[in-house]
RNA sequence: GCAGUCCGCCAGUCUGCCGCUCGCCUCCUUCGGGAAGCGUGAGGAAAGUCCGGGCAACAAAGGGCACCAUAUUUCCUAACGGGAAGCAGGCCGCAAGGUUUGAGUAACGUAACAGAAAAGAACCGCCGGAGACGGGAACCUCCGGUAAGGGUGAAAAGGCGAGGUAAGAGCUCACCGUCCCGCUUGGCAACAAGGGGAGCCGUACGUCUUAUGGGUUGCAAGGUCAUGUAUAUCAGCGCAUGUAGGGCGACCCGUCCGAUGCUGAGGGGUAGACCGCUCGAGCUUGCCGGAGACGGUAAGACCAGAUAAAUGGCAGACACCCGGCGCCACCCGGCGCCAGGCACAGAACCCGGCUUAUCGGUGGGCUGCGUUU
């Protein structure tokens, strides 16, 4: 097998209630625009090296589509860059806890998630080396 | 052919790359899982959560009152406040057809503005009589009759014609309308048509009356397992001559109970996992019954089960729609190029409805108008 493979697996989605209000009581966040990110470095506990949730906002997007559509679209951006995360995690020796809140109240192009997300990543490698 | 009307159907398609859910199967495994392959995966409204059920937990002797909902007839259905076909009245349309209302009225209340008056109605008008003088007429005043006419209003005391009268009036008569009937015919029925009788006490809304129905909460229901931490309880050990402390007792003696520590067992139970969970008042196709809603029957297939919540992203092609330009054409229109658009909307326990949202495409029945034979 040459290169990365670009997969999603379900360790990979944060859905323990215990990490979730950890990460949110004692995360850190920026802001990517359209996307807010908190992340909260911690001591292998996961088994993988990045978890993430992602969260839009029902006062944003009234209807559950454009909601669905917007977490989708910010799921398949984390998705093929998953691995910018990875290395960040790798170097501080430790695994990340993430979560994107999507902040605009437009719906988004492919293109501009992408963009947020990378501009994510460079901001997360500048903030934990 | 154009315009309209009713009943249906569809809800972009294909290819490549990357990814997700669940199932089957093979292999690997540090038993957590991982890898390959095959299959599978949103709607007509999945929506609003407005009705009705199933299912679940809890509650519950029986009856009455109160509260809420419903209210023409027959039928359909598991059930319904839903649906089908009717009935009666109103409104819209040339028509096909659409739309809306519908238990009862004994009693009580309200009916703005306008108008004389909103229920036992005289403002104007019409008519008669009386009033000073021989008589008459007009005007005026008073008394009385009159609901035909005027005007107001959403609504004015059955309509219209004739007779009749001082003028009028169902006062009388014909027709129409209304109400009544142990009537006749048709219809399961609401009701319709006919016959006979009555000269004819309005309408809307509310209170009210009658009949029928209604226990509460919802799958975050409810159940099973249960790591860590703390802990009820029990056992053993330790601490005591059974200590500190407490009960009996006025007090002493006596007697009974008995912590705090450690180890183990263990009830409830948090995170989390699993069941509930998807085979069903179901779906598809055919046939039969029915005017229809719908019912019956035969065959076939298994058709989402996610849970910080899967069904997606990118690229390209085609189809469809709208706009612009060019060419062809008498017209309807056709072809090419460019740019844009491609709806409403996402299962969350499951069904039956209702309501609301929706770019567009398409099939059939019927109606009106036009044309041809």
């Amino acid at each position: 097998m040459t290169g990365r493979r670009y997969t999603l697996s379900k360790a990979e989605r944060l859905s323990w209630k215990r990490y979730i209000d950890l990460l949110f009581a004692e995360g850190e966040s920026f802001v990517a625009y359209p996307l807010r990110v908190i992340y909260l470095p911690v001591e292998q506990t996961m088994g993988v090296p990045v978890s993430f949730l992602i969260s839009v906002s029902k006062k944003r997007f009234k209807r559950a589509v454009k909601r669905n559509a917007m977490k989708r679209l910010a799921r398949e951006a984390f998705r093929l860059h998953k691995a910018d995360f990875q290395d960040v995690a790798h170097a501080a020796g430790k695994e990340l806890l993430l979560a994107f809140l999507y902040l605009d109240k437009e719906i988004a192009t492919y293109a501009d998630m992408e963009k947020a997300m990378l501009k994510a990543a460079r901001l997360l490698r500048e903030k934990l080396t």
